[in-house]
DNA sequence: TGACCAGCCTAACAATCGTTAGTTAGACTA
DNA sequence: TAGTCTAACTAACGATTGTTAGGCTGGTCA
C-alpha cells in the first residue's frame, strides 16, 4: 500500500476516534512509528488530509447510490435498494463514512462550502426517489425534505455503533433499516 | 441571570459551533468581554464547562421522556408521546443537545462513562416501549435494540439542521416523526 | 562507480493552549 | 470607617500546536 494511503488510513482511524482538532500531526505519525515532521513529505497540511478522506467518502456514496437513483424503476424498489447501498458504504468504509459525517466543518470555507454542496445533491437523490413515489400513490404524503433527513440520519447513525463484531450482518442491519423506512412510506390502501 | 449560567451558554454556543476542542477557553471569555484567566473565577477547568452542559441537557431529557415511559398506556401511544417529547428537547434546548451528542466523548474517562450509562439508561426506555409494542401486537416484530438506535438517530439529527426560523414548526417536525415511525412499527394485518 | 531520489530524522520557529498567581477596583456589611 | 467579598484584571508558566529547513541513509539506475 502506498505511503500516502497509509497516513491517510491513520488519520482517518485518530479523527475519529478523537476527532480532528483534537489529534495532532504527531499523533498521526506516532501511529506510524514516523517523526512529525516527516509526514510533510507526503501531505501538504494536516487539512489536506481531512480533506482527502472526506472526498473519499463522498466518492464512496456518490459512486454506489447514484447509479441506483438514476436507474429506471418503482419508487420503493428504488428507495429500498438506495439505502441499503448507503448502509453498505456506512459498515463497509466506516472510519472515512464517520470523519466525513462528524469532522467535514474542520476543513477551511471553501472546501466546507464544496461539501455542503454534495451533500446536498446527495440528499436531493433521497429527496427526489420521496417525492416520485408519493406522485406515482406508492407512498404516503410525506414531507420529502423531512423524511429524507430523517432516513439519512438514521443510516448514518450506524457509523456511531457498528461493529463487524457484533451480532448484526452488514446486509441485516441494512435490510431491516429498508424495511423500516418503506413501511413507514408505503400507503396502506392499496 | 447568574454569571455561572451566562458562561456555560456562551460555552455551549461555542462548543457548538466549533466544537470543544477546537474552542479555547480565551474564546469563551471574549464572548463574555472577559478576559482568558477571569473564568477560572466561576469554573474550575474547560471540562468542567463541558459536563455542566452536558448534564444539563440529559437531565432536561430525563425529566422530559422518563416520565412518559413510565406511564401506563398502550405502547403505541406511549411511544408517540416520547417521540414528541424528545424531539421538544432537542429543538428547545437546541445548542447544549447538540454539544451533549457531539461533544461528550471529550469529558475525561470516569465522566464518559457515566454519560454513556445514562445514555444506555435513557434508550433502554426506547427499546422497552418497542419490546412491549410487539408483545401486545401492536407492533411489528422487529430488532427493538436496532429499531431505538434508528429512531434516536433520526430525532436526535433534528439537532444539526433545525432553525426555529424554518419552515416547519417544533409541533410539526415532531408530530411528523412520530407519524413516520408509528406507521413503520404498526402492523397493518390489524 | 557515481549521481539520484525517496523516506525519514533532528531541531527549531512562532503561536497558542489551559491554568495559576498576585493584584486591583468597587460594593456590601459589621 | 474598617473589613470583607466579588469580579475582574495582567502577566506569566510550561506544554503543545502546525509547519519548515537542512541533513542523513539506503537503494536504484546509468
Amino acid at each position: 500500500m502506498p505511503r500516502r494511503q497509509q497516513i491517510e488510513d491513520a488519520a482517518s482511524t485518530l479523527f475519529r476516534e478523537r476527532g480532528y482538532a483534537a489529534t495532532s500531526v504527531r499523533d498521526i505519525a506516532h501511529a506510524l512509528d514516523m517523526q512529525g515532521g516527516s509526514l510533510y513529505a507526503h501531505v501538504a497540511s494536516k487539512e489536506d488530509m481531512l480533506w482527502a478522506i472526506v472526498t473519499r467518502a463522498a466518492d464512496r456514496f456518490n459512486a454506489e447510490v447514484g447509479p441506483i437513483a438514476e436507474s429506471e424503476r418503482t419508487a420503493p424498489d428504488k428507495l429500498r435498494d438506495m439505502i441499503r447501498a448507503h448502509v453498505a458504504v456506512v459498515t463497509s468504509a466506516q472510519k472515512d463514512a464517520a470523519v466525513f459525517l462528524h469532522e467535514w466543518r474542520f476543513l477551511s470555507q471553501d472546501r466546507r462550502e464544496q461539501v455542503a454542496a454534495r451533500r446536498d445533491n446527495y440528499e436531493a437523490l433521497f429527496r427526489q426517489a420521496i417525492a416520485d413515489g408519493i406522485r406515482t400513490g406508492d407512498f404516503e404524503p410525506v414531507d420529502p425534505r423531512l423524511t429524507a433527513m430523517a432516513i439519512l440520519s438514521a443510516l448514518n447513525g450506524i457509523a456511531t455503533w457498528y461493529s463487524p463484531d457484533g451480532p448484526l450482518s452488514q446486509a441485516q442491519i441494512a435490510d431491516q433499516h429498508a424495511d423500516l423506512f418503506l413501511r413507514a412510506l408505503t400507503s396502506r390502501t392499496s
